[in-house]
DNA sequence: CATATGTCCTGAGAGC
DNA sequence: TGCTCTCAGGACATAT
């Protein structure tokens, strides 16, 4: 999962890690394919260790790491990455950490299926690999012109869309489902059907929810593996409108069933009478 | 160029 | 009970 509430969760979980100094850092042998590191641990090593953490960041679904030496650590979660305090769910998936000066202490990078990666680029590669083309505007910040004016001519489905970084940075399949249902939008519909008023309330619903979920620090599915940083399960699952809701009655209109259907191979919720395909 | 599909990975849960 | 199978969806590579 992690997407952008989860991961903004995280960041604001790891503000303690600021001003301290970087004294050694640990990749975890496990009995798993091997994470995603890069560069290889001996140069990671050379070019960190003694660094100072100057800001933690996100970019998207990725936590950014600033040190003094103009070197940053991109962390990416993908799937099942979490980035935590001193404890993590359990040593077995266990993958990198830096060990700290001052109160923090321990940063740790735990993953259970590995698709993550840890990554320490030059702060300038950071503009130029995750800029404009590769990346949207955040999520939380996009304007409705914005929307209309990237996806205004676009055939794809506005569903499909809304999982695109590069258009918009930070949705993921959860919560494009959540926004298509507070904004009251057929996830099939293609964008260039979309009319202006439709763009604002799609843009209302992106901050709406987003704002939301990060305010109950994400969503922690039935799997239970999303975690803050302090190893806390989030709580915005339980606010949930749709997502894995299929069956139950439509928490806004309490008369139509929540159907599930796939869209480019990825489950989308959503309620057939609120989410009619032509404005009612 | 825009859009669609395949790939990586592990563990939970279903079905027999 | 223990096996096999399917599924979950991030970002990127490759195909159409």
């Amino acid at each position: 999962m992690p997407e952008l509430p989860e991961v903004e969760t995280m960041r604001r979980g790891i503000l303690p890690i600021v001003a301290s100094r970087i004294k050694e850092v640990r990749k975890f042998r496990l009995p798993l394919k091997s994470l995603s590191i890069s560069p290889a641990l001996g140069v990671f090593r050379r070019r960190t260790v003694g660094s100072t953490v100057l800001a933690v960041e996100r970019l998207g679904k990725r936590v950014v790491v600033r040190l003094d030496t103009s070197d940053a650590i991109v962390f990416e979660p993908r799937m099942t990455g979490l980035v935590l305090l001193n404890e993590a769910p359990d040593n077995t998936h266990l993958r990198f950490s830096l060990e700290l000066s001052g109160p923090a202490q321990r940063l740790f990078y735990w993953d259970r299926r590995g698709l993550g990666s840890v990554q320490l680029w030059r702060s300038a590669d950071l503009a130029t690999k995750l800029g404009p083309n590769v990346l949207g505007p955040d999520a939380l910040a996009v304007s409705a012109s914005q929307l209309r004016d990237c996806l205004g001519n676009s055939r794809r489905e506005i569903k499909i869309s809304l999982l695109d970084q590069s258009v918009i940075a930070g949705i993921g399949n959860l919560y494009a489902s959540e926004i298509l249902h507070l904004a009251r939008l057929n996830p099939q519909i293609r964008c260039c059907r979309l009319t202006q008023s439709e763009w604002a309330r799609l843009q209302a619903a992106i901050l709406e929810v987003l704002a939301e979920a990060i305010r109950y620090e994400g969503s922690t599915l039935s799997d239970g593996t999303y975690r803050n940083a302090l190893n806390q399960a989030g709580n915005y699952q339980n606010h949930h409108r749709v997502y894995a809701k299929a069956g139950e009655l439509c928490k806004s209109c309490h008369k139509e069933r929540i159907v599930r259907i796939i869209q480019s191979q990825r489950s989308t919720f959503f309620c057939p009478r609120c989410q009619k395909p032509t404005p009612a």
